[in-house]
DNA sequence: TACATAGATAGATGGCCGTCGATTTGGAGC
DNA sequence: GCTCCAAATCGACGGCCATCTATCTATGTA
């Protein structure tokens, strides 16, 4: 049984003892890993990704009233999604008149990108 | 206003018309969509980040009686987590005798690191 | 001024999900 | 058979979150 290179059990331990050495896991990793999930669970709701799709398709940015109907969503919940993907940083608004247009920020995208590569 | 590249209404409309044009979004994006929402949201735990960042740190297979210590969570509560992990077809589990190792299936995280970028 | 419209916010509701302790499963060894 | 142990499953609880309707804010227009 190859576990050489394995993180498995180092020996048969009495009873009563832990049941393995603890593994190191640094707090730089955690901390970043906390904020890559942040974003994760952004984009973990399918309605959210979607928003991202149709924003990041188009070269500029996106009027609320043309998302709005691409749902069967009310107006307020794309909203609050929108809101959702705001305060992970990954879209971005701007207000003209009445209108918001929404974009997409590349650059959260790609950080958590090259973290799960 | 430049709105020339971008998403806007199109024009004034009376009054009882829908506000715009839908925009298409057809369903095969929809689809892959909601598939790397399902990702995104597996992950979208900072503890779940965490467990696939410890795995794939290894190059072979990692023991749940190492996982569990790292965190300050019981026993099920790990478990748990491992299992949406699986369910989500980001790690697979392999068993041998009394112990159960756990490994990161790197196809998955790919996919959705070829989505975001 | 008043009115209409786009979008955001507030508050309520229902369901999902993270967590736990208790129990079960299944393999190892006696 | 029996016991011990690692891991998974069960059942319950509590909090978070997606959704809605209703309302508010802010801007444009007459």
């Amino acid at each position: 049984m190859a576990v050489d290179l394995e993180l498995a059990p180092k020996q048969k331990r009495p009873a009563g003892e832990p049941c393995c050495e603890p593994v190191v896991y640094p707090d730089i990793q955690r901390q970043q890993a906390e904020r890559m999930a942040a974003v994760a669970k952004a984009l973990g709701e399918p309605i959210r990704l979607q928003l991202v799709d149709v924003l990041r398709k188009h070269a500029g940015k996106v009027c609320v009233c043309e998302l709005v109907p691409l749902f069967d969503l009310s107006q307020p919940t794309v909203s609050h999604h929108l809101k959702v993907l705001r305060d992970a940083g990954i879209v971005d608004s701007e207000r003209r008149g009445l209108w918001a247009f929404y974009y997409v920020i590349p650059e959260t995208l790609k950080e958590l990108s090259a973290w799960l590569k």
